[in-house]
RNA sequence: GGAGGAAUGGCAGAGUGGUUUAAUGCACCGGUCUUGAAAACCGACGUACCGAGAGGUACCGGGGGUUCGAAUCCCUCUUCCUCCGCCA
């Protein structure tokens, strides 16, 4: 959520910025907010005078009955009385109007970074990192993921079907392996570059949802368990940086990192066609995170580092892949920018995302309230977070990329996590 | 799920209607003393909002109520603890 400080004081900056994401009636809306916001502080000011009015006269009633001058004190609580109709009057007022401002600031996104192009879908993206060289081209005969785990006995979709509805892969016998295995080998390199593990829940309540922009904005995208009124999370993200929701650090304590494996699960109402076949697009899922807390002065850089960081594995898995700086239109609610990895995947003949890395700066440390002790007092700290890695398309990359004749051969790194070489035929 | 108890500052812990601007202790910070440290002593020590400032307001788990006035009384929700039941 933006501040009010900076829609006054970064006015241009913010619009600009907005325009950029196509927000159409961007300068109507910080307008109102900026109105609503002026309305609000003379409300208070006005419903605080009564109260010291009130106080002071109240402390005054006690000194008479306890002096026994009854009917002065009766005198003076007839007029604190009078006054009794115009603060009830004056709360309803400032908390209607608070809630009127918090409904209009949740609905304004972030303002992008300046160096976030202006662009209107996926396809003004910058290719921030190309893949250097050529891609490798594969036979003709070639097969995509979702053949290739029938052949090799390594998820089942129908099974899913079955036991829940589609988009629920059931992994099996070496498929499960290779899953676990590679939320070894990512929690194995995240911890070891400093990140600290976490298991955290699978669900969570509203306040959590909120905090991280979930909601309101995503509603329709989580699962909504309605019987206890939790959700379950689209990401780790959402339970990883609400450790830290309410907290007062010390700018010594910068960065906080944080990684946790989760599994993910996602509505993704209105998906459908072909790009979504196989494992390209499912309701539930495993993914790795990895969440920095950070003080402003430096969260870009440890963005750039987060980026490097994920690159590695890539690297490391022998995966071709690139890196997009999302555009102003297709960048997240709650992200100020973005960085989206791309692993090529030469059966399908396609770009596959498997990582999406952020900088939120603000904008989710304001609804969190999670706060550091700056030199200029108490300020808000910047959140970051990427996937370090998401599953499924990693498998189906994999899978497309490294079949051969003699089975698929498996990345060196995995080797000790799978206990084999590569995969066999079933 | 049932019964009972509890929730106060970083921590511990007083406070059951009005000088509570929340006692006291510990911790932390600054200072005096000391070659240095410890001890002792002195001082400072929460958060948010409004205000140019002086200052004001709110906050004792959350929400609501009673009252001129609520940490304190009432209702409600949440969480934790003890016991019982169920259970991977």
């Amino acid at each position: 959520m933006l501040l009010l400080q900076t829609l006054r004081d970064e006015k241009e900056r913010v619009l600009a910025g907005l325009a950029k994401r196509q927000v159409a009636d961007a300068a109507e809306l910080v307008e109102r907010a900026i109105a609503l916001d002026d309305q609000r502080k003379a409300q208070q000011t006005a419903n605080e005078q009564l109260l010291s009015e009130r106080n002071k006269l109240s402390k005054e009633i006690g000194g008479l009955m306890k002096s026994g001058r009854h009917e002065e004190g009766q005198a003076l609580r007839d007029k604190v009385n009078a006054m009794k109709e115009e603060l009830a009057v004056g709360e309803e007022t400032l908390k209607t109007v608070k809630a009127d401002l918090e409904n209009l600031l949740l609905q304004l996104p972030n303002v992008p970074h300046e160096l976030v192009p202006a662009g209107v879908n996926e396809e003004d993206n910058e290719v921030f990192q190309a893949y250097p060289g050529e891609l490798p081209q594969m036979p003709e005969d070639a097969k995509p993921h979702w053949e290739l785990a029938e052949e090799y006995g390594i998820f089942d979709l129908e099974l899913g079907v079955r036991t829940t509805g589609s988009g629920f892969p059931v992994f099996t016998g070496q498929g499960a392996r290779l899953a676990r295995g590679l939320v070894n080998f990512f929690l194995d390199r995240n911890t070891a570059a400093g990140y600290t593990e976490y298991q955290p829940p699978l669900l969570v309540n509203e306040d959590t949802a909120r905090a991280t922009g979930q909601l309101p904005d995503k509603e329709g995208q989580m699962y909504h368990v309605t019987g206890d009124d939790l959700y379950l999370i689209p990401t780790a993200e959402v339970p990883l940086t609400n450790l830290y929701r309410g907290a007062l650090l010390d700018a010594e304590d910068f960065p906080i990192k944080l990684t946790g494996y989760t599994p993910c699960f996602r509505r993704e109402a209105g998906s459908y066609g072909a790009h979504v076949r196989g494992l390209n697009r499912v309701h539930q899922f495993d993914k790795v995170e990895i969440v920095q807390l950070a003080h402003p002065d430096n969260s870009y850089a440890l963005l750039e580092e987060m980026v490097a960081h994920v690159g590695g594995l890539l690297d490391e898995l022998g995966l071709p892949f690139r890196i997009l700086r999302l555009c102003g239109g297709d960048l997240g609610f709650t992200s100020a920018m973005t960085f989206d990895f791309e692993v090529w995947s030469a059966a399908q003949q396609r770009w596959l995302e498997v990582s999406s890395v952020s900088n939120f700066e603000t904008f989710q440390s304001n609804r969190l309230k999670l706060r550091y002790r700056g030199e200029r007092g108490n300020d808000l700290a910047h959140t970051l977070n990427g996937s370090a890695l998401a599953l499924p398309r990693i498998i189906a990359a994999l899978l497309e990329n490294n079949q051969t004749a003699e089975g698929i051969i498996l990345p060196e790194v995995l080797h000790p996590y799978l206990g084999r070489t590569r995969l066999e035929r079933v």
